[in-house]
DNA sequence: ATGTGCGTTATTATAAAGTTACGTGATAAT
DNA sequence: ATTATCACGTAACTTTATAATAACGCACAT
C-alpha cells in the first residue's frame, strides 16, 4: 500500500543528507494513512498514541520539516496539512479542488495556469516564491 | 480619497436592500485607511478607539458582514481581511500577489486563468464555488 | 400607539491554531 | 576531546475564531 511512498522518502532523505526520525516517520504515517486533510490537532492526537509527552510544539517542528521538504502541503483555507503525492518535483504549483461537503482534496497541475500565472505576476515584475491555489467546492460525487 | 469607494458601498447596500450599520461602516472606513490587510484583531484595536464595548465578535459579525456582500477579501494564507476594490462584479475570481516582505497585496485578474480553472474543475466534474488564489512571493521594490 | 418579529449588538466564555522560551541530550564535524 | 548543531521535551502563552445567550431597537401590522 503505502510502504512504497515512504520508501521513496526515506531514500530521497538520505540523499539529501536529512533526518527521516521516528517521529517524523510517524507522523508522515499517520497522514498516509488518514488519506485526507487533517489539523495540527488531528495529528497530534494521533501521534500521542505513540508518543503520548508530545505537545503541539512536537507536531508543528514535524509538520515544519516535512513542509520544508515538500513532503507534504499546507492547506490555508482549512488550516489544515495534507500529503503531497508529487514530492519528487519540487517545483511544481499545485491546485487542490476541495470538495466542501465530504473534504476530499483533488491535487491537479496544469502547466497552462503555471504559464499565465507566471505572465501575470512578470507584468508586475513580481516574483513569485510560493502559491496557493486552492478551489473551494462540490466534487462530482457531492453535488447529485 | 476613499468617500466615493464608500459611497458606492452605500448605494450598492441600498440597493440590495440591506443595512451598512455605522459599526460595519467604521471597519470599512479603517480597512479602507490602511489599505493593506490586517488580522481581525488589528481591526479589533482600531475600532476600539470609535467603540470602546467592542469584543471579539463585533469585529468578526462586521467582517462576516462585509464577506458576504464581496467587499472584502479573507487572506487565508495570512489570516487577514482586505479590502476588494471590485465588489461591483461579485463573480470575479481575484488572485492575490502577495509581497512577503513589505506585505503589500496586489489584486489582479486573468480571464484566461478563470478559463483554465474551470476547464480543469470540469475535468472532473468540480463545481467550484469559491476559489483562493494567493501568489506569494516578492514585489519588485522589494526584489533589489 | 403598540406589540411583535427579526436583525443587530453586547457579553461571557471557550475552542482552535500556533508560537516562544528555555533546557537537555544526541550527533557530527573539527 | 571539544564544540557546534540539531532534535526533542516541557511549560506557558499568544493569536485567531466560535458558541451561547441576552438585550436592544427599528419596521411595520394591527
Amino acid at each position: 500500500m503505502h510502504n512504497s511512498f515512504l520508501e521513496k522518502i526515506e531514500t530521497l532523505c538520505k540523499m539529501r543528507n536529512i533526518k527521516l526520525t521516528t517521529q517524523r516517520k510517524t507522523v508522515l504515517e499517520i497522514m498516509l494513512t488518514a488519506n485526507r486533510a487533517m489539523t495540527a490537532y488531528d495529528l497530534l492526537d494521533l501521534l500521542k498514541l505513540k508518543e503520548p509527552q508530545a505537545k503541539p510544539p512536537t507536531i508543528y517542528r514535524a509538520l515544519e520539516f516535512l513542509l520544508e521538504q515538500g513532503f507534504i502541503h499546507k492547506v490555508e483555507s482549512s488550516n489544515s496539512y495534507i500529503i503531497c503525492p508529487h514530492f519528487q518535483d519540487p517545483e511544481h504549483i499545485s491546485i487542490l479542488f476541495m470538495c466542501d461537503k465530504c473534504k476530499k482534496i483533488i491535487e491537479k497541475h496544469s502547466s497552462d495556469i503555471e504559464v499565465n500565472l507566471k505572465k501575470l505576476a512578470s507584468q508586475s515584475d513580481f516574483l513569485i516564491k510560493h502559491s496557493v491555489l486552492e478551489l473551494h467546492g462540490l466534487c462530482k460525487l457531492c453535488q447529485s
